[in-house]
DNA sequence: ATCCCGAGGG
DNA sequence: CCCTCTGGAT
């Protein structure tokens, strides 16, 4: 199988254009999870794992005030916790990151979301992409966050060939300038999420089908 | 590689 | 029924 590629700089180009019409179709892309501090979205993106931003948004609330600060979530009732958070799926493992994670924070951090990468990803239940969505979105830090709509997305435009979301995060940082990480993709998730569906793309409707070498024919 | 797990769409 | 939804830990 020969994979002849072409010079980073034909792809740097093509990224571009797409990220200009992406900018087009959503001039300010906004973050989706409600949330307000960096801590609220902290949880809110732990329980946000194969889950919609909806279904989050709809159970955070009461959450939210019901345990006010990390050292009250660490000190949660997990058989209560796990019910209160019941409807967003995988409970019993959200349930438990969540109450490590708030002990881990009040212990180590007093309180205080930490903002590097290493940090982050020292707290249980927080993986490379919860923390890229940590450092981007309440922190302003450049980052590239790729969960399964950014991959899915970056696959079919081209940008990458990895199946590895590091990888992608990788290949996409390589294409863009630090200052645009963020919100390019944040585009492309967003993208990913309405438009380049999984599983019935609406390429009639998709403003980047002409830079796109998948249409709706290729696998994956 | 496998497990966790509910809800909604097709 | 099957697939998908802002993954992470073992």
């Amino acid at each position: 199988m020969t994979t002849k590629s072409l010079p980073s700089s034909d792809y740097r180009k093509r990224l571009r254009e797409i990220a200009k019409t992406l900018q087009h179709t959503m001039p300010s892309p906004k973050m989706e999870l409600d949330h307000r501090s960096p801590w609220e979205l902290l949880v809110a993106t732990i329980l946000s794992a194969q889950c919609t931003d909806q279904r989050v948004n709809q159970v955070t609330p009461s959450l939210f005030q019901h345990y006010r600060r990390p050292a009250e979530l660490a000190a949660a009732h997990l058989p209560e916790l796990e019910q209160r958070i019941r409807s967003t799926g995988f409970f019993k493992n959200k349930a438990k990151h969540l109450v490590a994670c708030a002990k881990a924070v009040t212990e180590h951090f007093s309180e205080q979301v930490p903002h590097t990468m290493e940090e982050l990803i020292s707290l249980p239940g927080v993986g490379r992409k919860t923390a890229n969505v940590i450092l981007g979105t309440a922190f302003s830090q450049p980052s590239i966050v790729v969960d399964t709509h950014v991959k899915r997305v970056a696959k079919r435009l081209g940008l990458t060939r990895s199946d590895n979301p590091d990888l992608v995060e990788q290949d996409l940082q390589q294409l863009l300038p630090k200052s645009q990480w963020t919100a390019v993709s944040q585009r492309l998730l967003l993208h990913g999420r309405y438009v380049c569906l999984a599983r019935k793309p609406q390429c009639a409707t998709c403003s980047v089908y002409r830079h796109c070498p998948w249409k709706e024919k290729g696998l994956q």
